[in-house]
DNA sequence: TGTACATCAGTGAACGCGCGTTCACTGATGTAC
DNA sequence: TGTACATCAGTGAACGCGCGTTCACTGATGTAC
C-alpha cells in the first residue's frame, strides 16, 4: 500500500470517527456534509474523494455501531445460569446499550426510512446477530421444540424487548428513570419464559 | 356560523382526508403542499387560509388515526373470555390495524421525530388509549397487585406487542405472511399473561 | 544537484433540486344608496 | 332594480433556505533528464 493509500484510509477512517461522534452527539438528522468536512479539517470536495456518498458514512457508522453491540450481547449471554437469566442478562445488555448509545443506536433504525434504494444489507438478518446470541439460551429453554419454530421465537422475544426500550427510551421531555426502565425488561423476559416453558 | 365560515370547514375536511388518503398511499415522508393543493383543488396559498401549517394537517391525521385505533382496542377488548385471550384479541386487533393501516399507523411514529418543537400532545399519554384499554383485563389478571405496577405492567404489555408488530410489518421487500406474524403475537401475549400470574 | 514538466489530491464556489411559506394582486361577492 | 364601491377569499409566482454533489482550477509532490 503507498504512502498516499494509507493516507487516504487514514482520513477516511477519521472521517467515519468524526461522523459516528456527531451523530451520537446531536443525531443521525443532524449529520451535514459541510459540518463533516469542517470537524474533520478536510474541504467538503475532498470529502468525496473518500467516500462515495454520505450514505457511505452511515453505513460505516452503522456497521460500527452494530459490531460493538454484537460483542456486548457476546459477553452477557456467556456466563453460566439458567437460561432465563443468561437471557435476562441479554435483554438488560441491550437496554443499558441503547441507553449509552442512544442516538447511534437509534440510527440503526432511522436510515432504513430515508434510503428507498436498496435497504444497505443489515437489518436483513446477516449483521443482526442478535437473533444467533438469543438462539443459545433459548434452546437450552425449550430443548424440544422445532428448530424453525425457535428461530421465530427468537425474533419474536428481541422484538418484544427492543419495543419495550425503544417506547421506553422516547420521551425526550421528562429523564425516565433508567432502572425502572431495566426493571420492566426482567420482568418481561422473566414472565415471557415462564409462561413459554410453563405452557409447552 | 356563516355561510363562508361553514365553506371553510367543509374545504378543512377535504383537505384532511386528501391529507389521509395521501399518507396511507405514499407515506408521511412523501406528504407535499403542492400535491394537497391539487389534490384537493385549493390553491398552494389558498392551503395556508385554511389550516396554519403543514404541521397542523398532519396532526389532524394523526388524530383521526388514534381516534380510530381507539374504537378498534375498545371493541376487541370488550368480549367476553378470560383476561389473557381478552389481551390477546386486543394485540391481534392492534396487529391487524397496524397492517391495515401501515403508512398511517407509522406516521404516528415518525412524526415525533421531526418537528423538534413541543412534542404533539399525542405520545404524551393523554390521547394514547391504549393504556386505558388494557388496563381492565389486566386488573382482573392480576387482582392482587399494586395499581402503580399494574400501570408500568400495561405500558410494558403494550411496547412488547408493539415491537414484535412493528419489527414484523418493518422488511418491505419479502412479503412476510401476516398469520405468522399474528401467531407470534398471540403466543408472546399468551406465554406472558401465563408467566405473570405464576410468577406472581 | 538542479530544472522543467506531469500528475493528482485538495479546494470551495457554484449548481441543482426540493419544498414550505409568503405576498402583491385580482376578481367574485356582498353592501350602501 | 341598478350602480358604485368595499371586502376578502383565492391565486400562483416568487422567496428563502437547506443541503448533497460537482467541477474547473491550483499548488504541492513526484518524476525524468
Amino acid at each position: 500500500m503507498s504512502r498516499i493509500a494509507e493516507k487516504r484510509d487514514a482520513q477516511r477512517e477519521a472521517l467515519i470517527d468524526a461522523a459516528e461522534r456527531a451523530i451520537a452527539e446531536t443525531g443521525l438528522a443532524a449529520l451535514k456534509a459541510r459540518d463533516l468536512a469542517a470537524a474533520t479539517g478536510i474541504s467538503l470536495g475532498g470529502l468525496y474523494n473518500l467516500v462515495g456518498d454520505l450514505d457511505e458514512v452511515v453505513l460505516r457508522v452503522a456497521t460500527r455501531t452494530l459490531a460493538r453491540l454484537d460483542g456486548v450481547l457476546a459477553d452477557s449471554g456467556a456466563g453460566a445460569g439458567t437460561p432465563t437469566e443468561r437471557l435476562v442478562a441479554m435483554a438488560l445488555a441491550y437496554c443499558r446499550f441503547a441507553r449509552d448509545n442512544l442516538a447511534l443506536w437509534r440510527a440503526l433504525f432511522e436510515h432504513r426510512m430515508a434510503s428507498d434504494s436498496v435497504l444497505p444489507d443489515w437489518q436483513t438478518q446477516s449483521q443482526w446477530s442478535a437473533f444467533a446470541h438469543i438462539s443459545a439460551p433459548l434452546r437450552d429453554l425449550l430443548p424440544g421444540g422445532d428448530e424453525q419454530e425457535r428461530v421465530l421465537l427468537a425474533r419474536t422475544l428481541f422484538s418484544a424487548v427492543h419495543g419495550v426500550i425503544a417506547l421506553g427510551l422516547e420521551e425526550k421531555v421528562v429523564a425516565v428513570p433508567v432502572e425502572a426502565l431495566e426493571k420492566q425488561v426482567g420482568k418481561l423476559v422473566r414472565a415471557l419464559c415462564a409462561g413459554l416453558t410453563s405452557g409447552a
